[in-house]
RNA sequence: GGCCCAUUCGUCUAUCGGUUAGGACGCAAGAUUUUCAUUCUUGAAAGAGGGGUUCGAUUCCCCUAUGGGCUACCA
């Protein structure tokens, strides 16, 4: 098994959108296959019928391309271990139940919800177990007739149970957290197979599926940690201990506060997106917000989410896929859930968007103000983009921040006006205007117009933050934005000397 | 209740027996700036508690406490 080709799966059920803690749980296969060498296959775990919902695959695999996260292998993309939809691999399962069954290593149980509610209700700590199957309705207390009565009529509704024997130690490997060992006398007679829909449950779907598209490495959350003696159980029972993969149980992603994992309902609470992509419930009509539609970048998402549990060991923060991947170890991840910190995930996003070229912000601003209906060159915008990039945290930020680039100022903030517009302001903005700026040159450089500002508020001894102020207030409408003569270089002459005469005129 | 996992600044974390316990987010102060941000500098801030093992424990072991997960014919 060490010289095996590196394998790997993401396999969410289709049963709504994709939760963050789902992704980061991807992400770590993603990097652990990339470092590897390996595959990494997105397999569909819709067993259960009853909690199916329509187009969560499709947000699931448009959550990943926008990710970035590519799978080699699986649902959306096909190979040679298709399918990889489980509802279309029931013959599969069927086959391994029947092994199970002839071997002796599974049987039949016959108990209703409602008998089995009943026993719960009635003994403390029930457990279908060795201590309590003696008292079933199963293959293993019915005469053999019985059985073959009960399995072969018409409309059969029965289980197929793993029969655990008690009394020995079951060892999980994990390469997080070490030996894990239970004692099998704990462990229940989980349902293999399901009678409602005649379906496997996850654990036996899982261990067949991996088995047979040649998993090498198991991570998933530590959600599963419980159950991972009973899947060793599992590829004992079927023949594979040889080659059963290894298994990494991730540490769960918490509330920012209070107690318990993340979940949907802080999101709204605490008002951050728990989901990458918007979503709409088909059923309610609800909306959910996702992190694409909240200004993040997908770069920086994922080097957020990567560091939630893990991390470099070198103090390195800002790190691209490749980086993260050639340094990534599932041995230094972090055993204790990971409290979720909204307000660093903006300032990853903040370091991604400052770091990214003017060009591509241009390309993602464009359409941003289209959709307001403003039709820019995309020679301005990538000149604009580079002039506020530093002061977004959130792209959906950019026209707060840019407005003023793309319209004249639609009100003068009030306080602004108060602070920074003073008596004699129309008066030397009017002589600003008048005696310096409409003399320069067209091309109204920068550096040239600031260099001609100065020297001529310095012949007529004005005051000069009292000039700047205003003039930022007549090209703004606020006291905020960039340089200046920035700003004045990037609306030209034309605009820059209208506006002025605008805001005196509006200002007295 | 049972089983399992975990526990370093408010948060994410480094440390793999010997450190002034380091970094980052956030917070505070200062600097820069003609605005607001950014940026820069500085600062406050941590080994859950109790036993061991050891010359020496944040680090190894045990107990307790606390937090978390699982306990379905859901995944």
């Amino acid at each position: 098994m060490s010289n095996r080709r590196v394998r790997v799966r993401f396999a969410p059920s289709p049963t709504g959108p994709l939760h963050i803690g789902g992704v980061r749980t991807a992400l770590y296969n993603y990097l652990f296959a990339k470092q590897q060498g390996g595959d990494l296959i997105l397999r569909i775990e819709d067993t259960d019928t009853k909690r199916f919902v329509p187009g969560a695959e499709d947000y699931i695999l448009e959550a990943f391309r926008w990710l970035g996260i590519r799978f080699n292998e699986g649902v959306g993309i096909g190979g040679s271990h298709a399918p990889y939809r489980q509802s279309e691999r029931k013959d599969i399962y069927i086959m391994y139940v029947k092994q199970l069954l002839d071997a002796g290593l599974a049987y039949y149980a016959f108990d209703t919800p409602g008998e089995l509610e009943a026993m719960r209700k009635e003994t403390p700590n029930f457990q279908y177990d060795a201590s309590t199957r003696g008292q079933m309705r199963n293959s293993l207390t019915l005469p053999a007739d019985e059985t073959r009565r009960l399995t072969d009529e018409e409309g059969a509704s029965y289980v197929v149970r793993l029969l655990v024997e008690p009394g020995s130690d079951v060892v999980v490997n994990d390469l997080i957290r070490g030996e894990v060992t239970f004692n099998s006398s704990t462990l229940d007679d989980k349902a293999l197979f399901k009678s409602a829909d005649q379906l496997p449950t996850y654990h036996l779907a899982n261990v067949v599926d991996d088995h047979l598209m040649n998993i090498t490495h198991v991570i998933r959350g530590e959600e599963w940690l419980p159950s991972a003696p009973l899947h060793v159980l599992l590829y004992q029972s079927l023949g594979w201990a040889g080659d059963m993969p290894r298994f990494a149980h991730l540490p769960l992603l918490l509330k920012p506060e209070g107690s318990g994992k993340l979940s949907k309902r802080d999101a709204d609470r605490l008002g951050f997106p728990v989901f990458p992509l918007e979503w709409k419930d088909p059923a309610t009509g609800e909306l959910s917000v996702g992190y694409r539609e909240s200004g993040y970048l997908p770069e920086a998402v994922v080097n957020f989410l990567a560091l939630l549990g893990w991390n470099p060991g070198d103090g390195g923060e800002i790190l691209s896929a490749d980086d993260m991947a050639e340094r990534f170890d599932l041995s230094h991840c972090s055993k204790s859930g990971a409290r979720f910190d909204y307000e660093k995930g903006k300032w990853f996003n903040h370091q991604y968007i400052s770091r990214k070229s003017d060009k591509d912000l241009a390309g993602i601003f464009l359409p941003m103000l289209s959709a307001r209906g403003i039709e820019a060159e995309a020679g301005y915008v990538e000149k604009v983009a580079g002039l506020v990039k530093e002061r977004l945290s959130l792209v959906n930020e950019f026209w707060d921040q840019a407005d003023f680039f793309f319209r004249p100022p639609q009100v003068y903030e009030e306080k602004a006006v108060r602070k920074r517009w003073k008596e004699d302001s129309a008066a030397t903005l009017s002589d600003l205007a008048e005696e310096t700026l409409s003399t320069l040159p067209d091309a109204f450089d920068a550096k040239e117009t600031e260099e001609a500002v100065m020297r001529w508020i310095e012949a007529r001894g004005y005051h000069m933050g009292n000039l700047m102020n205003a003039l930022r207030l007549a090209l703004v409408g606020d006291s905020k934005g960039p340089h200046i003569f920035d700003i004045t270089e990037t609306l030209g002459k034309e605009e820059t000397l209208r506006r002025i005469r605008r805001a005196i005129d509006q200002l007295k």
